[in-house]
DNA sequence: ATCTATTGATAACT
DNA sequence: TAGTTATCAATAGAT
């Protein structure tokens, strides 16, 4: 939309970058509302934008509804079973050790995003740079094979198809044949027709049977 | 869009309801992706459609980090010295978010490293390939800053060591012009340090001072 | 799922 | 920031 089509990148330049944030995020909160309305579902939708700034929009009364709905929701898949209380004693213990191990998740997170990379050494990026290669290699793999495999896929299926209508053509010329046969040794009622070109019927009459031919849209 | 105008009203026929939701959330996600790439904003984007069914989608592979920007951003607007711990009954769904949090991170990990690709598909497949190859570019790039870093230092390391060892011939020039000027008119005794060159002592006498000289190891 | 006639969103410009 | 317009994009309805 908009004159000429856009790049999905970064726009460096930054005013046209503030400008097409204003511009798309009103965009975005409008689609947003159109989806809750009119498919009755429950949104919400937080953007931060580079320089911190918060839009939120969500068509519950708050937010947090949909956002402890959500939490709810992605943990519920993980907790079958897992019904062990950790004695009383031991929660705070507990919950100190979980939050730095997140902590330590989430700083090897960012790291692998490439974010704060400032307070680690050479011999860190370059450990850092060979694990991230080595992933985008399996990823990449793994992606080809995907890609393979629905090619292989939608080829199993050209070729049902391709055989299916050969079988189709081959039906039609034997019916074509036997039509033919009828016209040249036919009854008198054939030739009766065919001595009557000026009647409104067309010279070959079409079959009943034939009407029951797949059409190719 | 599309073939007439609609109207912002709940759609009634559940079956068009259901296929628009479809259609719509794509779109969504796309535009919510399209933002934030194009304005290197951060976006997270929850919706539940009515059948309880989940989309997500955010920029950041933890929307959770996102959440917790949103929660301390509303935090501070709220924060009325409201500095109640969360009573103890909730201890335990705390305990239960953190470690949710916890499996999810590691997900995340694995899938960053590589590993557990079986159950992505090929669209989950190829935006975990271009986050790795951001991030592997910004990495690349640091450790290119890094590298030269280290290099310019060693450069201005190399330099000052140079121009101290300048220096220093110098003063051994000087001294060695004195001790010349001292063998001709001289005192006996440099003169016999010098006519003893079979000594294990080096011709040249390392004063006290120079062994200051920082090493190159 | 796929195809189009239409409306909608928006990039560049003012 | 707000309005205009030429274009591209999304999508409603049909198949």
């Amino acid at each position: 939309m908009g004159r000429g089509r856009v790049e999905l990148k970064r726009i460096e330049n930054k005013i046209n970058r503030q400008v097409t944030f204003s511009k798309r995020r009103s965009g975005l909160i409008k689609k947003a509302r159109e989806i809750s309305v009119l498919c009755d579902a429950d949104v919400a939708l937080i953007v931060f934008s580079t320089k911190g700034k918060l839009l939120e929009y969500s068509n519950h009364p708050s937010m947090e509804r949909i956002l402890e709905r959500y939490e709810r929701h992605s943990y519920a898949e993980k907790q079958e079973g897992a019904g062990d209380q950790p004695p009383n004693e031991n929660w705070a213990i507990e919950h100190e050790k979980l939050k730095a191990r997140v902590e330590v998740l989430q700083r090897h997170q960012r790291n692998f995003m490439g974010e704060e990379l400032d307070n680690i050494n050479l011999r860190g990026l370059q450990s850092l740079e060979q694990q991230l290669d080595s992933a985008l290699k399996h990823i990449r793999s793994r992606k080809n094979q995907a890609m393979h495999e629905s090619i292989s896929e939608l080829q199993k299926k050209d070729k049902a198809l391709r055989e299916r209508n050969n079988l189709l053509a081959k039906k039609i010329k034997e019916k074509e044949k036997a039509l033919e046969s009828l016209s040249i040794g036919g009854s008198p009622e054939a030739r009766c027709n065919e001595r009557t070109p000026t009647s409104t019927q067309p010279k070959t009459i079409i079959p009943p049977w034939m009407m029951t031919l797949p059409t190719h849209e």
